[in-house]
DNA sequence: GCGTCATGTGTACGCTGTCAACAATGACAC
DNA sequence: GTGTCATTGTTGACAGCGTACACATGACGC
């Protein structure tokens, strides 16, 4: 960090990704209202209004702080995603897609909660969410994902076609939910271990109710 | 509202109450965020101070409010839960009891967005959400009238035993999800129709997957 | 070399939550 | 009644926030 040294250049270089990375740390410790603008100008060693030679307002900051997060949780689910231990079976495959999408998503909210919910909890539309540019590193967003399992589920033949659309806003709700209630609402001190199960419970449970 | 007289009294009466229906407003417009302490006050029509008298921090307004809301939710479902026409076949009955749940809080968090987070979003344990001052008028707590749809759906031998035991929290999830992802999350601008109809869907796995 | 424009700084304002010291009230013991 | 005292209000102050406005700087195209 240069915060402390002064710059030896007027300019910065860039601002607009030193902002995003103080308001990602911040919001990392503790959710998205801990993002401050101040202080993210503090610490690229800025003063507090070159902010906004960059983003409109405080929340078009935070705006970009949630997309970058939300490029993280892609990565974790990803990664879960690779772990895919294949058997040539489609179907036995196709749920373990389904599954490792879910896995990925609870241990993200679970290991970031701060991050997590700055990628979810900040007003975004549907169509920004899919957009790539949130992506994880292998190109694929969180909603493609699921998506991808759900195709392979109908393709085995373990999900009636007539119920595949629409079928990602119900996993992924179930999901979802489990993960807010776990972080910010009411369950937030359930035993970690019985929180595990209940995530593990909840994911079957999609996979028999889809 | 006696915020513009000045009272008359140099005691306020009920200022704890008044403090708790001024962010009660508050947070049905724009959310427990916007829960403000000064202008709970000036609503009040009293000093920034006083409201010290009876919460040690804004948090402890919020979570007031919270606590109303919460109240506010359990009415709506067992408004729902009212609505029941009862065929007398027990099976029948307690699918529709879960099904009144669903639909009492999937109304509520589309009608009152504001004191839905309020209630959910607002770090609160368990046992608080179960503590009986947080009813509804019939003195029945959202988690309670849960579990009692759920116990029914056992009786009537339409769901297996094992897997009863924490099967609230399961339903919670997904119920719960879909609310958050329609008011701030990503599906925040999904089209009502469809919200409703995803509504209904989400309910539907949960009865079959539980 | 010079003008222009993007990008930074300085100062200021009103808002917030909260602290410390003080004042009015009303209930209760005598 | 009168005196005492805890309760509940008020006043004044402070730091930190987001942000508006005017100004400074310097990199780059001509």
């Amino acid at each position: 960090m240069a915060s402390t040294a002064p710059r030896a250049t007027y300019r910065h270089g860039d601002l607009r990704q030193a902002l995003v990375d103080a308001g990602f740390a911040m919001a990392r410790e503790s959710g998205p209202d801990a993002v401050v603008l101040r202080e993210a100008t503090r610490r690229a060693g800025v003063s507090p209004n070159a902010a906004y030679r960059h983003f409109a307002d405080r929340t078009a900051l935070v705006q970009a702080v949630s997309d970058a997060a939300l490029g993280a949780v892609a990565e974790a689910i990803e990664e879960e995603w690779e772990r895919i231990e294949r058997a040539g079976d489609a179907a036995a495959d196709a749920h373990a897609e389904l599954e490792a999408v879910g896995v990925g998503y609870l241990r993200f909210a679970r290991d970031e909660p701060g991050l997590f919910r700055a990628a979810f909890t900040v007003p975004r539309d549907l169509r920004s969410a899919l957009s790539p540019d949130k992506a994880g590193p292998r190109g694929r967003t969180p909603f493609e994902l699921l998506g991808i399992a759900l195709d392979d589920l109908v393709a085995a033949g373990e999900l009636p076609a007539e119920r595949r659309p629409g079928a990602e806003l119900l996993a992924w709700s179930a999901v979802h939910g489990l993960a807010m209630l776990a972080l910010e609402g009411p369950l937030h001190d359930l035993d970690p271990e019985l929180a595990r199960q209940t995530g593990r419970r909840v994911i079957a449970m999609v996979d028999r109710g889809l």
